[in-house]
Order: C-alpha cells, then sequence, then structure tokens
DNA sequence: CTTGCTGCAAAGTCTTTGCATGTAC
DNA sequence: GTACATGCAAAGACTTTGCAGCAAG
C-alpha cells in the first residue's frame, strides 16, 4: 500500500479530513527523499500550490508525525528535518565541518546498539544521528579540529 | 592547570581582556557539572552578579567554544548546552520519551568509532549523543513507542 | 588613554497559536 | 449543513546584533 493510501485510510478511521495540502506535504516528502527542513518542503510545496502556508506545512509535519507516517529527526544543527517513516531503517553521519550528511546503514550501528541495550536497557532510536568529520573535511583541514 | 588559568593564559595571549563576567560564566559551568542551556548557565551566573546579561552569556559561551575550553552539544530537543572541554571524554544517552540525559563512557563507543573511521574515513565525535529509550520507559510504556 | 567588552534594546529566525473563512464529507 | 482544516497575522521562544558607555590593560 503507498504512502498515500496508508495516509488516506489513517485520516478517514480517525474521522480526519484528507485534504489537498495534507497530501502535498507528503508528496513532497516522497520527492525531497530524506532528511527535509520545513523551509525545502514548504518550498517544495508551493512549487504545486503557492497559497499554501507555511504554518500548515508545521501542522501537517505535526500530523504525519503523530500518525505515524513522518519521522522528525535533529541533525544537531538547531533545525528539525522530516523524513517519511518508510525510509526510517537508515542512521545518518552529519558533518559538523560541512553540514553534509550521509545515510548510513542499520548494520554499521547493530553492535552499539545491541551493547546498549545489554548494557544499560537503553533501546537507541533505528535513526540515529552519528555527529564527526567526514573524510573530505578531514583531509582538507589537515590537523585543524573545530572545537565542537 | 585550573580552566581559569587556562582561560587567562589563552585570552591574554590573544590580547583579549579577562572580565569578571567570563570568569563567571566559566565558573558557571565548573559548578553546573555538565550540559548546561545557556538558560540555567545564566541563571547560575546573576546568583552572583545579578547585573550580566545574557547576551553576554551568548557571546562568552561562543568565545568559549572557539577557544576550546568549551563544547556546544545539540541534545536533540533543539536547545544547545554546553559543558567544559575538560568534561569532554564521555558521550551522553538520551531518553525522548522522558528527557533524562544519561553520561556514556567512551569505552562504550570504540567500536562503533573505529569501524566508521575504517569503513567511511569518518570522525566521531566523542561527546556523541545517543537517542532512544531509557530503561525506565521502555518499561513504564511497554509497546507503545511514540514515532520519533 | 585606547580598544575591546558589556548592558540594553531592538531585530532576526524558527515555530506556535488565535481566529474568521473555507471546504471535506 | 457541520465540523475540521486552512491562511493570515500576531505572538512566543531563543539567539544575534548595533551601539554608546564602561573598564581592562
Amino acid at each position: 500500500m503507498s504512502c498515500e493510501a496508508v495516509l488516506v485510510e489513517t485520516l478517514r478511521s480517525r474521522g480526519m479530513r484528507v485534504t489537498p495540502q495534507r497530501e502535498m506535504v507528503l508528496a513532497a516528502l516522497h520527492e525531497l527523499g530524506g532528511h527535509s527542513s520545513v523551509e525545502e518542503i514548504h518550498q517544495q510545496v508551493i512549487t504545486k500550490s503557492d497559497a499554501v502556508d507555511k504554518s500548515t506545512v508545521y501542522r501537517t509535519l505535526e500530523l504525519l508525525k503523530e500518525l505515524g507516517l513522518a519521522i522528525e529527526t535533529d541533525m544537531g544543527d538547531g533545525i528539525q528535518r522530516y523524513e517519511l517513516a518508510a525510509h526510517r531503517a537508515h542512521g545518518h553521519l552529519r558533518c559538523v565541518c560541512c553540514g553534509r550528511v550521509a545515510p548510513l546503514e542499520l548494520a554499521d550501528l547493530d553492535a552499539l546498539k545491541d551493547h546498549l541495550l545489554a548494557a544499560f536497557g537503553f533501546a537507541m532510536r533505528d535513526h540515529q544521528v552519528i555527529v564527526g568529520f567526514c573524510q573530505n573535511c578531514r583531509q582538507a583541514q589537515g590537523g585543524r579540529r573545530p572545537a565542537v
């Protein structure tokens, strides 16, 4: 079942309304691929219908989060980013130097996840963000490392 | 050498001034222990001198960060938190349910760190924040897991 | 005394909220 | 037709900036 169909069913089953704005926000998450900011999502939506307000995007993202269709992730730069729950099964590598975010296979996090659960009973989220310096930035700046 | 002495030397060597405000912000970081918000640091400072402005705290924290004396960490809740660089050698476990943050030994992160460096050339920060559900919240809410 | 730092106030950014209008059902 | 959702505008939270006076060196 497609995301759109899930959205329609979920909304209907709760007595909520299926509006073009809600469908467009969901579509924007699809088209943008992953971890998009509210600003980016809004820009994407208004390419289709320029009257959609940013507050509606905020409200819709909050709704999609509650319905379990979207996931909110803070990459550590203070900007909330959203992606489809269907994209959930991966982590992120964020470079504090260039800001780029690369996807990370869950398998790469499994050992840590198992360890934290066994040692502390702590259930790590799947879409964990790992922060550090990417290969490019490490090479470009040599020994210099900003204190972040 | 104490943190205060490092601050004084570092400032002097750069031709910057040693002011009571700067010393008080550093002292507040000491007293608060770890990962404190700007609000908490400001409150701590004004217990000693109530005329210190929050903008000065912001500017001073930015300065301490540049000097390498303090570390800024976003725990994923949108609020920047600061701690002394001397406290740096640990990670954090943050529970998205109750918001509590527990320290995490670096040893627990070593395997992942080595793996990311070997596999992707990615240098993970020492004070990585791991997000998930703590033992208490997992037990309290059973199977229910908010989509975060 | 000179220059950098501070307090104050104002502005900026991102997000949330109140309310009348519009629209899905 | 009846609620719920939207657009607009205003307010809120957090942070940054401009500037005149103050104070460290």
